[in-house]
DNA sequence: TTCAGATACTTTGAGAGTCAAATTATTTGA
DNA sequence: TCAAATAATTTGACTCTCAAAGTATCTGAA
């Protein structure tokens, strides 16, 4: 039965996009992050904690210019969530790495999302999560830009 | 083994939703519609063509306050996209209906959500689309405000 | 070697979206 | 009846965004 869930599926996907954000921002923004945005903790994430990354790099994983990656950063930077590092190959390239107030906000969001994550697959057995995991593997392929 | 496809759900559902929203932002304003925003949009498919909403409800609906519902109504009024009309019921409240103009724009952006639905779910077989379909139904019960 | 063009980032200016708080109009209920 | 509650609007301030212009550095062809 060609198209019996994409109306369901429609409709689904429209409701979490509606309620995603709002449930993000106040999950994730509690207290002890109170002077930093929803937008900011997704920046904070693109930085990550693994290898440094420079300004156009992250700028690309977020879908954003490097003129508002700027802005965004300038805004962290004095905040201290973030630090900023010319490289000595290239001065051009500037490295951006958190700070250790940075990486808890990460971990911090990180939780959140694996609670979160947890929680929306609980009563799905191991066959239904690999089954789950393949077809989003297929959906990010479609929707990644090449 | 619990846990073991929770980060990688975790870093597909991220993906995905980023790639999501990019697609749809490029795709939805067309030359006809470049008066409008992606968020315009939003609105619209908000308000919706069945039975006339109130600004409270719609505001509820995409979980911004009143006070912006009303601003982003202003703008599209002014472009005619939309009409209030004051209940005779009760004056306080205001009901708003979108004009031909609103609802062809509801139609464009229908038709694509259901285009890149169908697309995405295309190479997926009915038992990958049952499980994507009742996992979407978990996630959604999660975020939905109760 | 040199220097014009490419590259990486920053700054600036303007517009859109958001919220909280103050305001207006109307309704409700004690 | 009228004080409090409710629905919507307006206002002022802030964040996020982009495009375009500016700065510093690097690259490669002459």
């Amino acid at each position: 039965m060609e198209g019996k869930y994409n109306k369901g599926l429609n409709e689904m996907l429209v409701n979490l996009f509606n309620h995603v954000m709002a449930v993000e921002s106040e999950a994730v923004i509690t207290d002890e992050y109170k002077d930093i945005t929803n937008n900011d903790m997704h920046i904070i994430e693109a930085v990550g904690i693994g290898e440094p990354k420079n300004m156009s790099e992250i700028a690309k994983s977020l879908s954003v210019t490097v003129g508002t990656l700027t802005t965004n950063m300038n805004g962290l930077e004095k905040k201290g969530y973030i630090v900023r590092n010319r490289s000595n190959e290239d001065k051009r390239v500037v490295y951006t790495t958190l700070t250790e107030r940075g990486k808890k906000a990460f971990y911090h969001h990180r939780d959140f999302h694996k609670k979160m994550i947890k929680a929306a697959v609980s009563d799905l057995d191991d066959d239904e999560k690999r089954m789950l995991y393949k077809c989003l593997v297929k959906l990010d392929k479609f929707f990644t830009p090449s």
